[in-house]
DNA sequence: AGTACCACCTGACGGC
DNA sequence: TGCCGTCAGGTGGTAC
């Protein structure tokens, strides 16, 4: 799921149970998600750290330690965090340990492991080496405008690319063209002002609701294409069948009378 | 600039 | 029951 809303959940989670806690030790199960630095590095130079406070930008999260660089947590496609302090409850997919001197832990959960872990010296430095773009959520309708408008790609493709704008992924791409009632191949350079003004609208509203839902798709409104993601199910406005296609090789669900 | 294709991983599911 | 292809909400590299 770790599109921006489910990292903003996991940023929050994180907030509210493993902050300021002193980190007693670091164990690294999958050698394979650690970035950038050996697993001895990185399990050496967190002990004795706290988290200090938690930024996300896109689907990064960063999280401030007190005499250590900063954390930076990627979720792949199946990543997710877990405090908690018996045995009993540790997570089957755990690839990274943190134990906390109260006695609790917080588990970096990856099945697949696409995801990663990294020291950075800083959020900014590393969004500026690698090129990502604004957060969604951080841009105004202008700025949208102005990263979109002479793109030659297809709309979904462009919303996708976190070089231009950062937090989208495959379902939220689906999610904000469906309400905007654009076709996801649409050419982006096809689209009028007003059209991409409508877009951002949508864009900035199906995050939102994502949050306050918890990214949790059963709690979405009615209205919601995502907890239909699936083939021969009914649209929520027109009732007509959801079709399904690939665009940038990715699956992709429409409405074929609802989107233009 | 844009796209197709492959790779990285694990696991679930459907067909035979 | 077992094997196999396909697919899954991400990203990066290569080749055209």
């Amino acid at each position: 799921m770790p599109e921006l809303p489910d990292v903003e959940i996991f940023r929050g989670y994180l907030d509210s149970t493993a902050l300021h806690k002193r980190i007693e030790s670091v164990q690294v199960e999958k050698a394979r998600v650690i970035k950038n630095t050996t697993v001895e590095d990185f399990t050496g130079a967190l002990p004795g750290n706290s988290f200090l406070s938690t930024r996300r930008h896109g689907k990064h999260m960063f999280v401030e330690m007190d005499k250590a660089d900063w954390l930076r947590l990627h979720f792949g496609m199946s990543g997710y965090l877990k405090y908690f302090r018996d045995a009993d409850d540790r997570p089957e997919h755990t690839r990274v340990l943190f134990q906390f001197d109260n006695g609790y832990y917080l588990a970096y959960v990856s099945q697949r492991m696409l995801g990663e872990l990294s020291p950075v010296k800083s959020p900014e430095e590393y969004l500026k080496s690698k090129g990502l773009g604004p957060d969604a959520l951080d841009i105004d309708s202008d700025q949208f405008l102005d990263l979109l408008k002479g793109r030659r790609g297809m709309i979904k493709t462009t919303l996708m690319n976190q070089q231009i704008i950062a937090g989208l992924g495959n379902i939220y791409t689906d999610e904000v063209l469906f309400q905007a009632g654009i076709m996801p191949d649409k050419k982006t350079s096809d689209l009028k002002d007003d059209d991409l003004k409508h877009l951002y609208q949508q864009m900035i509203s199906v995050i939102e609701t994502a949050i306050e839902k918890s990214a949790q798709p059963d709690q979405f409104p009615s209205s919601y294409l995502t907890p239909r993601r699936e083939e021969g199910s009914s649209c929520p406005r027109c009732s007509g069948e959801i079709n399904k296609t690939k665009v940038s090789q990715r699956g992709t669900y429409y409405c074929p009378s609802c989107q233009s």
